[in-house]
DNA sequence: GTTGAATATATCGGCGGACGATATATTCTG
DNA sequence: CAGAATATATCGTCCGCCGATATATTCAAC
């Protein structure tokens, strides 16, 4: 799943909402960071649509605009909480292994083998 | 970032590699999940090099076969850890949402105006 | 009263990135 | 001797993001 796929789902995941509500929603939630653009927006609701993560669910005319509400469906919140778990285990993983890579050079507890060999290096 | 780019630079967060290692070591660290062709490799690692985000930290022949083992640079370690994190905020806002969508019909301390039309639900 | 920003929709072409296929070469196992 | 695993690399295709562009209405400014 792409960036801006989720942001989509994400920003749908408490209520339905409108393309340009959307827009708005993804920047705020990413505090800022993430601004979607209206072809990227529309390329992602009709694949979304099609894959059925979400429907659309009203059609509404606020003031003379027309406003285009979509919904999550149910496998849109099974792939979005999917998702979320994939990206929060991908997260501290990448975090765990930062953390590792720091702490070699202090050689903490076990000891491969024998030390000896190891002043050759590659050989 | 994509996700191949992300999980080629963890696979290298605590040590250098070689492109077959971290083929294997990506496939390990996403529990199976994630499996890098070698066409996205190549193009991946071709890209960070580029980037400065990896370097070329040495090549062995081991075993009459060619290990080329990349390493992160400073400016790759710091673009993951901050990619770690947006993935990290990404991902609790995302079940943050959802629990707040879930929580819906409970009604739980803060009615909005006064609760009167609520009954009508999703409708 | 017209101009410009915000709201709201939609389409199209370009470009970059992931992937599948393919190729080469060596070592190990059966 | 054949096939799997190890290890590198390239190429064409397809898909997705983005920038540009278009249309239409409302509201604030001048």
């Amino acid at each position: 799943m792409t960036q801006a796929t989720f942001f989509v789902l994400t920003a749908l995941a408490d209520q339905p909402r409108h393309g340009y509500g959307i827009l708005r929603e993804v920047e705020d939630l990413s505090g800022g960071e993430v601004r979607l653009r209206v072809g990227t927006l529309y390329g992602v609701l009709d694949r979304l649509t099609a894959d059925a993560l979400i429907v659309l669910d009203r059609e509404e005319v606020q003031q003379g605009r027309l406003r285009r509400y979509y919904r999550l469906t149910d496998d849109g919140m099974r792939a979005l909480t999917a998702e979320a778990e994939r990206m929060a285990a991908g997260a501290s993983a990448a975090q765990r292994r930062i953390a590792e890579g720091r702490r070699a050079p202090e050689r903490p507890v076990t000891p491969p083998a024998t030390g000896p060999g190891l002043a050759g290096g590659l050989a």
